[in-house]
RNA sequence: GCUCCGAUAGUGUAGCUCGGCCAAUCAUGCGGGGCUCUCAAUCCCGUGACUCGGGUUCAAAUCCCGAUCGGAGCACCA
C-alpha cells in the first residue's frame, strides 16, 4: 500500500503540543501595534502585569510596536496618582517591556472633542439631560429618552455649552446613539462624555477641561488614532468592544482584532481593588505599595521575584477565555529555577534561642556559599550559638543533633533559661571536615558572639520573622539569597551601624 | 430581570477552528525512591482530567441542542 509521507507529516503537525500564547491573526505585511492602557490610579498590580507582558510579548514576536497608554480620563472617581505614571514606566522596564510609545489620554482631550463633534454632526450623538436613574428607567424599558430626538443643531449648541462650562456636574452627558431597543441593555445609548469639575492631578492639565470622555469613547478613538491592530485584554471588556463598534461604524473605521482572557484570581490575594489597598496603606495596615502582602509588581520585585519568571508565568497562562483561579506557587516554582543557581546560602535562625556549648573550642566553620560551587564562607564559632526554637523544642537530654558544618552536639539540659548542650566528636581538627555520613538531624546555627551575627528581620506575606543571621549576609545587599532550611529572600537593607538586616521573603 | 462569555487531572495548560493519529500534552502539586552536611536543588518512578444528558456520525474532548455550574456587563469607573 502506498502512503504519501508528506501527507502524514502534515496531519501530524497539527497535533503537536504547544504552550503559551495563541498565534495572532496578522494580515499580509501588516505591522502589528498593541497597547496596554491602564488608569494610573495606583501602581501595576499582578493583573496589570498580564496586560503588559502579553501585549509586549506579541509586539516582540511580530516585530511590532508596543504602546503604553495612560487612560487617565477620570479626575474624580478614580483619580490618577502622579507617582504611578512613573511606576508604570519603571515596571515596564523591569519586565523588559519598554514601550515604543507612551501616550497620555489627558494630553489629547481636544482630539476627543473633535470626534465628538463629528458624531453629533452625523446625528449619532446627542446631549442628554436625564438624571442617572431617569435614564436608567428609559434604558431598562428600552425606549428613547426625550433628548434623543433633538436635532443636530440643538445638540451642537448644547455640546458647546457643555464645553463652555455652562452646565453643572451631573447635568448633562453626551451619549452615543446605538439602539435603544437592543436586546442587551448594556449596549443601549452609552455615555461618551460627562462633566467633571474636579481638576486633573497632572499639573499641566489641572482644570483645563470640564468635560471628560469615558473609557469607551476615549479608548475607541485612541485605538484608531494609534493604529492599534490587536487588542488583548480581559473579557470584562467584551461589551466595551460592542459599544465601541458603533463609533467605528459611524466613522467608517475598522475595529482592531481582539483577544480576551478570562478573570484571573490569585489564591494568595483573593479579591482586591486598588482603592481598597490604598485605604489599607493610608490606615497603616500595609507599609506601602510594595508591602510584601500587596498584589503589586512593586511588591513582587522587592521580594526578588524576577522578571523572567513573571513573564514566563504570564505567557504560560495563554489567552484563554476561561476564568482561572490559581496559586502563586506556580510563579514561585518558576522563580526558584531562576534564582537557585545564583543565590548564595546563609544561615538565618528565626525565633532564636541562645544555647551554651560545653567543651566547645573556638574555630571557624566553612560552609560552601553555594552547593554547586567551591567558594566558602567563614563562620566563627565559640561556646554559644543561636538555634531555632523549633529545632530544639521537645528534645530531651541525650538527644543528638549535628550543627551543620561544625560538629555534633548532645542535649544536656533544656530546662534552664539558657539550654546547655555538649560537643561530641573526636579530634578537634576533624570537626570542620567531617566526612562520615551524618547520623543525626542536621540543623543550622548562628554564633552568639561579639560581631558574630546580625539581627535579621524577614518580611514575609504571612508574618515577619525576627532572628539572627551570619555576619556575611551584610555583603548581599540587593541580592537574592537562600536562607538554608528557610527559603529564598532578597536582602532589602543593611544597617551596618546597628548590625541590622531587613530581608523580603520570596518563597521556599 | 436582560445580555454576553466560559467549562480538560488538586492547580494552570495543550488539543477544539478543519471529528479519526487522544487509552489526551506540558508544567506545577502530591506520593515513593536515589543523591546530598539545607526541610533547597537535582535525578528516577508513580499519581491524576475531557461537567452532565441527549443528538449527528462508521467514528466526538473536538460538531449541534439542552441542563448544571462558574465568571462578567447592564456607571456621568477603568
Amino acid at each position: 500500500m502506498e502512503i504519501a509521507p508528506e501527507l502524514i507529516e502534515e496531519i501530524s503537525e497539527r497535533k503537536v503540543p504547544s504552550t503559551g500564547l495563541p498565534d495572532l491573526e496578522v494580515g499580509e505585511g501588516e505591522k502589528v501595534v498593541l497597547r496596554f492602557a491602564p488608569n494610573p490610579n495606583g501602581p501595576a498590580t499582578i493583573g496589570s502585569v498580564r496586560g503588559i507582558v502579553v501585549n509586549a510579548e506579541y509586539a516582540r514576536r511580530h516585530n511590532g510596536e508596543f504602546v503604553l497608554r495612560f487612560d487617565d480620563t477620570d479626575p474624580k472617581t478614580k483619580p490618577p496618582m502622579l507617582e504611578a505614571y512613573l511606576w508604570y514606566l519603571e515596571d515596564c522596564e523591569y519586565l523588559g517591556a519598554v514601550p515604543d510609545r507612551v501616550v497620555y489620554a489627558s494630553d489629547r482631550i481636544p482630539k476627543y472633542y473633535e470626534y465628538a463633534e463629528k458624531l453629533i454632526l452625523l446625528g449619532k450623538a446627542y446631549v442628554c439631560f436625564c438624571k442617572r436613574d431617569e435614564f436608567k428607567r428609559y434604558k431598562d424599558a428600552g425606549v428613547a429618552c426625550p433628548h434623543r430626538a433633538a436635532d443636530v443643531g440643538t445638540n451642537l449648541e448644547c455640546w458647546k455649552r457643555m464645553l463652555n462650562r455652562e452646565y453643572a456636574e451631573g447635568e448633562a452627558v453626551l451619549r452615543i446613539k446605538t439602539d435603544v431597543g437592543h436586546r442587551d441593555p448594556a449596549l443601549r445609548d452609552w455615555a461618551a462624555f460627562r462633566i467633571v469639575e474636579t481638576p486633573h492631578p497632572r499639573p499641566e492639565i489641572g482644570d483645563r477641561f470640564g468635560v471628560w470622555p469615558l473609557l469607551d469613547f476615549e479608548s475607541a478613538v485612541e485605538d484608531h488614532l494609534l493604529g492599534i491592530t490587536h487588542i488583548i485584554r480581559g473579557k470584562d471588556l467584551m461589551d466595551s468592544e460592542l459599544r465601541q463598534r458603533y463609533v467605528y461604524d459611524y466613522l467608517g473605521w475598522q475595529y482592531p482584532k481582539t483577544l480576551h482572557w478570562g478573570r484571573m484570581k490569585i489564591h494568595e490575594f483573593g479579591k482586591f481593588s486598588t482603592s481598597a489597598i490604598s485605604r489599607a496603606i493610608a490606615d497603616g495596615t500595609y507599609t506601602g505599595w510594595d508591602d510584601p502582602r500587596v498584589p503589586t509588581l512593586r511588591a513582587l520585585r522587592r521580594r526578588g521575584i524576577t522578571a523572567v519568571a513573571i513573564r514566563k508565568f504570564m505567557i504560560d497562562l495563554g489567552v484563554g477565555e476561561t476564568d482561572i483561579s490559581l496559586s502563586l506557587d506556580n510563579l514561585y516554582a518558576i522563580n526558584r529555577k531562576v534564582i537557585d543557581p545564583v543565590s548564595n546560602r546563609y544561615f538565618f535562625v528565626w525565633d532564636p534561642v541562645a544555647v551554651e556549648i560545653r567543651d566547645a573550642a573556638p574555630m571557624v566553620a566553612t560552609p560552601k556559599r553555594h552547593p554547586d560551587r567551591d567558594d566558602l564562607r567563614e563562620i566563627p564559632a565559640g561556646s554559644r550559638v543561636f538555634l531555632c526554637g523549633e529545632d530544639i523544642e521537645g528534645l530531651k537530654p541525650g538527644d543528638r543533633l549535628r550543627l551543620k558544618n561544625l560538629y555534633d552536639i548532645e542535649i544536656v539540659d533544656t530546662e534552664s533559661p539558657t539550654p546547655t548542650v555538649k560537643r561530641i566528636g573526636t579530634a578537634a581538627q576533624e570537626w570542620c571536615t567531617i566526612e562520615e555520613k551524618p547520623r543525626y538531624r542536621i540543623i543550622h546555627w548562628v554564633p552568639d558572639m561579639q560581631d558574630g551575627y546580625l539581627r535579621v528581620v524577614v518580611r514575609a506575606p504571612d508574618r515577619a520573622y525576627e532572628g539572627v543571621g551570619e555576619a556575611s549576609i551584610a555583603s548581599e545587599l540587593g541580592n537574592t539569597v537562600q536562607f538554608e532550611r528557610f527559603g529564598f529572600v532578597r536582602i532589602d537593607s543593611v544597617d551596618a551601624e546597628n548590625r541590622l538586616v531587613v530581608a523580603y521573603f520570596a518563597h521556599r
